[in-house]
DNA sequence: GTAGGTGCAAATCGTTTGCAGTACA
DNA sequence: TGTACTGCAAACGATTTGCACCTAC
């Protein structure tokens, strides 16, 4: 399930975040994409019709909205930093190399390889970073 | 495996690079290090020893060298590109998040996950990305 | 000999920060 | 009302590029 616009504002609100109409737009630009956005796409989105809104802004919108997980910034695209729109549950993603369009997909469970590595390298795992990219099937139907 | 100094240098004859002292420099101090490396933090290792040899050298080499994966690029550690040597099969990476060591694993099928990618989401499945993040045994015992 | 490689400096790109003014709670 | 937020411009760090010189093959 992806975040909604009402659920964000929520989050934001719970964690004493004020909810100003900046923010607001570019919380509906991210959940208005399918896909993977860069900081540089989101404000050309967002400045379109809100020319007075800076980049700046967008850069702290994101930065927030990441350590509260609202949004998970992708690796596997190409080299620059990019974020989707996030879910309650952990989850990965697959990219289309096409488009760009992010899908999610959860069930997937990751611990018996990290028991496995603990028990052969001796780290304690922390975290893991799991993406696909591929192409979807829009794109694969137009090639 | 590891790659060594002698495969890489093989490596890159074959495919048309010259083998200059510089590249023998940068790919020795690759092949020395144990862990992620940083395009700066390369340029200092090898800038002691060798003042003469630019920054640029440093990322005109790594691109090539990534180019024939003889380094991998690595994601899961901080915000900026590192790098760590090749290794002639397909594989993944451990990253220590206490001293930067970088350990591979190989030997975890990741097919039947991307075959049912493929079914639950229509996508043709390209690739992937797969790293760890942890404490190795050494930083765990210095806690 | 020549194509490719090097080093420097400058240009460029993405991102962060200082600050004065503004507006949400 | 007060604190957090905003936008601008400037600063910043990382990476790339132009160019003249050099060198491995």
């Amino acid at each position: 399930m992806r975040l909604t616009e009402k659920r964000i504002a929520a989050a934001l609100r719970q964690h004493g975040y004020k909810l100003t109409p900046q923010r607001r737009v570019v919380i509906g630009a991210i959940t208005a994409s399918r896909g993977q956005l860069t900081p540089a796409e989101l404000y050309r989105k967002v400045h379109q019709e809100h020319p007075n809104i800076g980049l700046t802004t967008i850069y702290r919108t994101l930065e927030i909205l990441g350590s509260l997980e609202l949004v998970c910034e992708l690796h596997a695209g190409g080299s620059g930093r990019s974020y989707t729109i996030g879910t309650p549950e952990h989850h990965h993603h697959i990219i289309c190399s096409g488009c760009g369009e992010v899908v999610d997909f959860s069930g997937y469970d990751i611990s018996p390889l990290e028991e496995r590595l603990t028990r052969e390298t001796g780290f304690e795992i922390e975290g893991h970073l799991l993406e696909f990219t591929g192409r979807c099937q829009r794109c694969r139907q137009n090639a």
